[in-house]
RNA sequence: GCCAGCGUAGCUCAGCCGGUAGAGCAGCUGAUUUGUAAUCAGCGGGUCGGGGGUUCGAAUCCCUUCGCUGGCUCCA
């Protein structure tokens, strides 16, 4: 007598015989759509799962958020089959589901070239077409390892060995199987709308002195309109990537007679900086902060000192003057520090916020730069704060605070936030951690953030948070980071005298919001699509006069605006007035104003705004106070 | 740094298998004096990223170097 298991879907119960796949149960739902697979509590169960024991069960359909990285996940396995089908004698390595799609890394001598892609995309979509069954095996181990070596493959086996217990689960589809725990979708039916989309080098294990396999990178969706949608998606973000508006918009410039990773911000990137750049320090004066100042280079003994030259391996080499060694700076901390011990210190002065835009170099491996968000030499919004233990955590909260302050000004509201506790290695006392990771997380939980633990992903000298934000194609940047600093204290033997009048060690947090202006500048340059609002904008207004007999006209506008300390240029080319405004669209300036002989005698301007079109004709004196408070209020859209 | 791809006028790009560089936009000059996303005509502009090689001949093939792109690894 075979045993019944239980399984309840909805208000329904069914029985099925203790082992049978789950997939039986699937005719006799009386659901429009039908599931994909199932729900258990917090685990996804595909239909091939056997039923092993009475379970309440939740259909999972393909407009489940969660279907979608099934699909993917079994698209990367249908991008194996067919990548193992077409070229012989190819490993597989790993294969996982993304953000965004998927990936499946294969060891093979030769390269993928993109002909090589086409022709396994077609691949895909003919096994797709067989709708092929995907069936879940569970296998004894050596049953398993058997099965891969006689298939030559050797990585599998490798993984197998490393990570299978006495029993591993592999997935079956044709002739192809996979070790992997799954879940999957029921059939490779479901993935017909399928896209691959780069290739690219990828360590084995992430061990970059291990074997370089070939990842190729796709995505899929449940129906063609996602798919194109997800293209379209990516199309549209490459018109707004900061390097192409960054061009475009004359915002900055590198160049190979510079060196790579090196930057220059022309007029209209540096207006933009100028802005910000006041902004934060108008906002950091407000909190307390006082500024510092420091030189790009100092000894290098003071980075032996600090453990940069032991530890830190992007510094460039140090240069000889007078039979002296000196190091261009990696970072500020070191200055920062000198500062502090330039006197001895008291309780009664700390705590101490010392922020300074400072410039610094870092010798970045050539293959990780990119645009302005990851360079060679950039500006970090930095800042040391030097406090006493029963200052730390409002310190902190002080920090994040003051961040997403910052952050909320340019219109960034969504953002990941990551607290990142004690590795294995690490220096400075375990009390002092725990006091520090009670104090960066009491923080964040009083401000509301959402955020993960990353648990041991600390650095060795303290625990930190981080912040990160989105750029066009969803990629995160790191912008913010608090961190704790053990190692740094201690080495330079930062004191200050208590109330007891002993020596105490400060606690030391390193800070940066923006993380640094190139890279903010560029995450910011997308996330407006080179819109920027009106108190960024190079150019708020330009005046377009209609013809030359207006320009006079136009320039006492000017005037006006220049005086009121609005950035106001005229055009005086002797264009159409349709060319003009494609000009100044082109442009993106927020503000046009169109004159002409009806607005000459009428002392008014026809009001343009970038985005929204034409708003017909104004008198100046009413539109100017209402611009000014615009800008005053750093508003980030033109409401007139 | 590693794997792969790319580098042609200020910008975007064409130039097949080697035969001696082209378009659009931008720029300049002239005409046009214009009403909400491109007026017309003419002109100038490239040691084809740099260096080396193969060849009668190289933008095109090979090597090398610099830079860029997509990832990996690492990071603000």
């Amino acid at each position: 007598m075979e045993e019944l298991i239980k399984i309840k879907v909805g208000k329904s119960i069914f029985s099925l015989p203790k082992g049978t796949p789950l997939s039986e149960l699937r005719p006799q739902l009386r659901l429009e759509e039908k599931p994909l697979l199932f729900r258990s509590g917090q685990e996804l169960l595909d239909l091939s799962y056997p039923a092993d024991h009475d379970r309440e069960l939740e259909p999972v359909t393909a407009s489940d958020p969660e279907a979608l990285e099934i699909l993917w996940h079994s698209a990367s396995h249908l991008l194996a089959q067919a990548v193992l089908e077409l070229f012989p004698g190819v490993q597989a390595g790993v294969g996982p589901a993304t953000e965004t799609g998927f990936y499946y890394d294969f060891l093979r001598d030769q390269a993928f070239t993109p002909e090589d892609l086409v022709a396994i995309e077609s691949r895909m979509r003919e096994i797709a077409a067989q709708d092929l069954p995907i069936r879940r095996r569970v296998l004894k181990k050596e049953e398993a390892i058997k099965i891969f070596e006689d298939r030559g493959q050797k990585l599998k086996v490798e993984l197998i060995q490393e990570k299978g217990g006495a029993e591993v689960t592999c997935y079956e589809q044709g002739d192809f199987i996979d070790f992997c725990l799954g879940p999957h979708l029921p059939s490779t039916g479901y993935i017909k709308y399928v896209k691959l989309l780069s290739v690219s080098g990828a360590y084995w294990k992430g061990d970059e002195r291990g074997p370089q396999l070939q990842r190729i990178y796709g995505t899929a969706f449940f129906s063609q309109k996602e798919l194109d949608d997800y293209l379209n998606f990516l199309e549209e973000a490459r018109k707004r990537d900061h390097r192409r508006l960054g061009q475009e918009l004359g915002l900055f410039h590198t160049s190979d007679d510079l060196g790579a990773g090196l930057v220059i911000w022309q007029p209209k990137g540096a207006i933009i900086r100028y802005l910000i750049e006041n902004f934060w320090k108008e906002e950091h004066l407000k909190d307390g902060y006082d500024f510092i100042y420091s030189p790009h280079i100092a000894k290098l003994d003071l980075w032996k000192k600090s453990g940069h030259t032991e530890f830190y391996e992007a510094m460039y080499p140090p240069l000889e003057l007078e039979g002296c060694q000196y190091q261009l700076k990696p970072m500020n901390c070191p200055f920062h520090i000198i500062a502090y011990k330039s006197r001895q210190r008291s309780y009664r002065e700390l705590p101490l916020r010392w922020a300074e835009l400072g410039t610094v170099y870092r010798y970045e491996r050539s293959g990780v730069l990119h645009g302005l968000l990851r360079v060679r030499g950039f500006t970090q919004d930095d800042a040391h704060i030097f406090c006493r233990e029963d200052q730390l955590e409002d310190e902190i909260k002080g920090v994040i605070r003051l961040a997403i302050r910052l952050l909320r000004a340019f219109g960034f509201e969504n953002y990941q936030v990551y607290l990142a506790t004690r590795p294995e290695k690490y220096v400075g006392s375990l009390a002092d951690w725990d006091k520090a990771e009670k104090a960066l997380e009491e923080a964040l939980k009083s401000s509301g953030l959402s955020y993960q633990i990353d648990q041991g992903e600390g650095v060795f000298y303290g625990p930190k948070i981080d912040i990160k934000i989105k750029d066009a194609i969803g990629r995160l940047w790191q912008c913010t980071t608090v961190q704790l600093d053990f190692n740094l204290s201690e080495r330079f033997d930062l004191t200050y005298v208590g109330e007891d009048g002993n020596f105490h060690r400060p606690f030391m947090v390193h800070r940066a919001l923006l993380g640094s202006l190139e890279r903010f500048f560029g995450v910011l340059i997308e996330h407006y699509m080179g819109n920027f609002p009106l108190w960024l904008a190079p150019v708020q207004m330009i005046i377009l006069p209609i013809a030359d007999r207006h320009e006079a006209y136009a320039r006492e506008i000017q005037s006006r605006l220049v005086a009121e300390g609005l950035r106001a240029k005229i055009d005086e080319s002797r264009e159409k007035i349709g060319k003009k405004i494609r000009q100044a669209e082109m442009e993106k300036i927020p503000l046009m104003a169109i004159v002409g002989d009806k607005e000459m005698n009428g002392g008014s301007l026809s009001l343009r705004i970038h985005g929204q079109g034409d708003l017909g004709e104004m008198k100046i004196d009413t539109l100017l106070p209402r611009l000014k408070q615009l800008i005053q209020e750093k508003s980030l859209e033109i409401k007139i």
